[in-house]
DNA sequence: CATTATAGGTGTCAAAATAACACTTATTAA
DNA sequence: TTAATAAGTGTTATTTTGACACCTATAATG
């Protein structure tokens, strides 16, 4: 079993960041952590790395155990491992951030957690590095948001503009001119127009649109410039 | 000791991807394996992250036993952690990726290690996922260095525009228009110009640049444009 | 039924950035 | 003196950008 005998082994844990849109404000999922150190103090959702089980395959099972889904955007964020992040033992943590769509998912969180959803500028003081870990997904987001299609995640399949430019303007904090915005947008070819309207956020409606897949596929590593100087909003 | 008592320990590695450009090529340094499983063959450089040991501090520990140098650019690249990827014991392997002046380490490659630098083309068989690794990394360093002017790490502190362009069209394997790459390149204010010439490559000789380290400190992580469009040349 | 309030949607223009392109210059070796 | 070589530079047409203001569709109201 041990076959390199004189080696420390370490533990490593997975700790998930995830990201949801509820069509108005960017929130942050989190729950009660439910054991010694720090037990009832608000936490990112994570667990340790199982034998035989990949990076990838920890992070998904403990979204799905949060969550209930499965098929979410995620990724891998950042191996942590400062040897006193946590105080009980010595934990690696590997953060991967997750982006969906918040009202899909709301019904379906698992009580057993006692999660529930942050918006951004309201953050709990949080247990260990985690506010580090969620500095860091933060900035990644706006990084890789500012020159490729990945917001799209945290919307339903059907969205509108406004609601799309809305969605920017929250992860960037300020406000675009949606002549501008549109221009760009539409001319990545990303996007169809559907005939249906939404009626609910205007008397005129909003026409939906929807991501065309094949496209949003082949292009999705193609460096778009979406946001025009991304560092004058960090 | 162990005080999250019902968890698994997992021996954690850190391998380092050392890029170096002698002015002509760029390079990959390797070492040979000494020990067992695959004793003999080529690898990158690595080691068991340490008690009480940081990823960021065993990372250095291990760039400064094989180059006998340490203030080298670098930084966390990915963890790989498919547990099938040690034959042996299964490991997770935290990787960084390091830029350097190949010429300025030429000489003081420790003997111990059997290190050698490796034209990229011409990539030895490796061990493990070290392949996958190296992919990542490549893919990491064209990513980044057409956003952000990261390149700059891999040549000495005095350059010329024709070597500058030069490592550019070698990164990303084809060839620029001087007159654009040189507008672009000095539009960034980043460089300051030196009186002196090198003379060896040509008779005119090439004028000399350095880096406005404050300029370059304030700039780097703005988003510029080195390239036009990255993914044409994946 | 006419009016009003509201958010959605669209076009122009000047400025800046880009890509394509070719000739002159400094120097050394012959 | 000449020839060879790589360094260095400027123009132009096209594209992209950012700033800016008005019209439109609809539901609610009186």
């Amino acid at each position: 079993m041990h076959k390199y005998s004189k080696q420390t082994r370490i533990l490593v844990a997975v700790d998930c960041i995830i990201f949801g849109f509820d069509g108005n404000e960017l929130k942050l999922l989190l729950i009660k952590r439910g054991f010694e150190p720090q037990k009832g103090h608000w936490s990112l959702m994570g667990g340790f790395v199982e034998p035989g089980e990949s990076m990838d395959a920890a992070a998904n099972r403990i979204l799905l155990k949060l969550t209930g889904l499965d098929k979410v955007y995620m990724e891998q964020l950042y191996a942590f491992g400062n040897p006193e992040r946590d105080p009980l033992e010595r934990t690696i943590s590997v953060v991967y951030f997750a982006l969906l769509d918040l009202n899909k998912y709301k019904d379906q969180l698992s009580d057993q957690f006692q999660a529930a959803w942050f918006p951004l500028k309201k953050i709990p003081k949080l247990i260990f590095d985690h506010h580090d870990m969620v500095n860091m997904a933060r900035a990644k987001l706006r990084y890789k948001a500012s020159l490729h299609p990945i917001l799209f995640e945290l919307l339903p399949e059907k969205f509108t503009l406004p609601q799309l430019q809305n969605l920017f303007e929250e992860v960037y904090n300020t406000s675009f001119d949606k002549r501008n915005f549109s221009r760009k947008i539409l001319s990545t070819g990303l996007l169809l127009k559907l005939t249906e309207k939404d009626k609910d956020s205007s008397r005129k409606g909003a026409f939906y649109y929807k991501l065309d897949k094949k496209h949003y596929k082949a292009n999705f590593h193609n460096i778009l410039r979406f946001i025009p100087n991304p560092n004058d909003f960090i």
